[in-house]
DNA sequence: ACAGTGCATGTTAACGATAACATAAACAGA
DNA sequence: TCTGTTTATGTTATCGTTAACATGCACTGT
């Protein structure tokens, strides 16, 4: 660790290299037009003072700071990891840097992590869901950048929107058993509204089934979001108890639900013999569970890359109204069912 | 949407309130002397006007950005989320943010993330692992801000480190299984050494094995990092082909074990009746799994809180010198290995 | 030979907050 | 009552870069 010196400015290399200070501005830039002599020069100069660009003086002069921020419920999820990664990829070519938070599944931890994105004046804003609290809406209406909502399909978007309804999705399912014949089934999720995606699955359900004629009434709800593993083995061994009779279990996300197969391993249950299991998400454990899991992928790292391209297409001024681009998930029936 | 008109500064909010833009900034800060009937006076102003808080002009001029910069090698990895979790959770409450990215276990990339970080100011930086390119090492010893090295206990730290030795990890297991009599040990990794803590793991396991007087080269090397659970399955395959007489099996980490669990479940090998298995990091699977994985675990979230503990004295002026903190692994002997 | 064009570089001021210093009023203690 | 301290607020200059405009020189075509 050298003396605490000030780090050394734009002025301090210009003076360095012999040339302005915009000039040395100019050469940090790819596009500008600077003799690649004086480049050169001014490159070296930079280098040996160990120079590091500041961007706060940029962002503040140039009014851009080239980040784009995103909210997910969680960072330990991989659905939202692949729609950040498709949306980190998509924007990295352009310069443009994702400012990551996370909201725990709470609206009044999003709205937090809202007010202090939009202080770091980013390009533009991604949130997962389409529900917000009342002032989180406001600041988004009121930010002036793009807004996307992601992974839901709300009625009253607040600007552009890339997703599928949850509720549609598992109402295939639904509709798929029932066409196999079954009658008996059951939802598994968590028992609280804060996950509203899970809230949208279970409403689904519920609403398929009616539409079905069927008792819509077998739900167990186990935990706060998001449900883990080991929470879908407790709803599983709560439902095995309660209710024996039940056909096949809808879980509210790939993880529950092999936690509810691990339990069915436990008491000797046979699945897809004697129960069948479906999750949501088409995680990587669904595909290599044995037996492995039915479920619903919903393409997240798709949302991330569409994302992407519209935020680009705005900023370019491709895109002038307000987009709606509908993600359609595809029903993966596997081995746990049938 | 609103004609974009250009959005208020403190000067305005202070027109309407009818007091100097500096008691504007005062109000705005939690500590500041401003009478009450002020601040009140300034906050209706300043939601009358929908004015949000500039933090560009902030940053520049008070030279702090309250940015951590964190680089993590994917965030699609339960364990690193813990630590990141760790940490924004230890940070929140000062204000502190975590400016977050990924290097998918690439050198270079990390390289690149160090420079993009640190043209953004943060206040200190937090990094994975304990290898890095020269030049990114130059940029972190230069950097002038408290560098902080996790998961790993490099011999020449740059600055504070908070890890353990992968390599001491491994080599518990390894005696565990001796001790219980088993001498055909194998280990499933990646093929490369771009997962520098894999390949810690990877030598660990060699140099135990040879201690102990026994055959070191039973390796099954399959795909780049992070390893995935298909990986596993299919470096199983290999394994079951290549050396039967396997008696135990080391995964670099959880999610590779339970793909190698899963592909003796296909092929009829009991595990742990012919065969034990074990994994690394003590993922949520891991207990989970039929049979449950013997893992270890090396308390990521932990890793993250005194992380984040750490910033806070440095940054505070109560830790002057480097910290070298240790943390202590855990063997947690399961089902899957007797 | 000369206006016209483009290229490389320079000059000036500004982005919007706040550190540092200054000041007026209120208050406390002897 | 008077000085010393605290509290609430104002003034000025500045953080480091770059937008906007200006300038000089080289080259092009006629």
């Amino acid at each position: 660790m050298s003396i605490t010196r000030k780090s050394p400015t734009m002025a301090d290399v210009a003076r360095l290299a012999g040339v302005s200070p915009m000039t040395v501005s100019r050469a940090f830039k790819t596009d500008s037009s600077v003799s690649d002599a004086t480049r050169d020069a001014i490159l070296k100069a930079a280098d040996d003072l160990g120079y590091v660009f500041d961007s706060t003086a940029s962002n503040l002069r140039s009014q851009k700071t080239d980040f784009i921020a995103v909210s997910i419920p969680s960072i330990n999820n991989a659905n939202f990891a692949e729609t950040v990664r498709g949306l980190s990829e998509g924007l990295k070519a352009r310069g443009l840097q994702i400012l990551l938070g996370y909201t725990d599944y709470d609206m009044a931890e999003e709205e937090r992590l809202i007010e202090q994105f939009l202080r770091r004046r980013p390009e533009a804003i991604v949130v997962t869901g389409g529900r917000h609290t009342p002032r989180a809406r406001r600041m988004l209406e009121n930010a002036g950048i793009p807004v996307i909502e992601t992974w839901d399909l709300p009625e009253d978007p607040i600007g552009h929107v890339i997703g599928f309804s949850n509720a549609d999705a598992v109402r295939g399912m639904v509709d798929h058993f029932v066409a196999q014949g079954l009658t008996r089934i059951a939802f598994i999720g968590g028992d609280t509204t804060r996950d509203t995606r899970g809230a949208d699955r279970r409403a689904g359900f519920i609403a398929a089934m009616q539409a079905q004629g069927l008792d819509a009434t077998r739900l167990v709800a186990v935990g706060a979001p998001p449900i883990s593993m080991r929470e879908g083995a407790e709803a599983m061994g709560r439902l095995l108890e309660t209710l024996p009779d039940t056909q096949a279990v809808i879980c509210v996300s790939d993880l529950s639900a092999f936690g509810a197969l691990t339990e069915c391993q436990r008491r000797g249950v046979d699945v897809p013999g004697s129960l069948w299991i479906a999750g949501f998400g088409d995680y990587e454990i669904a595909g290599i569970a044995v037996p492995a899991l039915t479920t619903i992928n919903p393409f997240p790292r798709d949302i991330g890359t569409r994302a992407a391209e519209l935020i680009l297409d705005v900023l370019d001024g491709r895109q002038l109204t307000p987009a709606r681009i509908a993600i359609f998930p595809e029903l993966l029936v596997r081995h746990s069912t049938g």
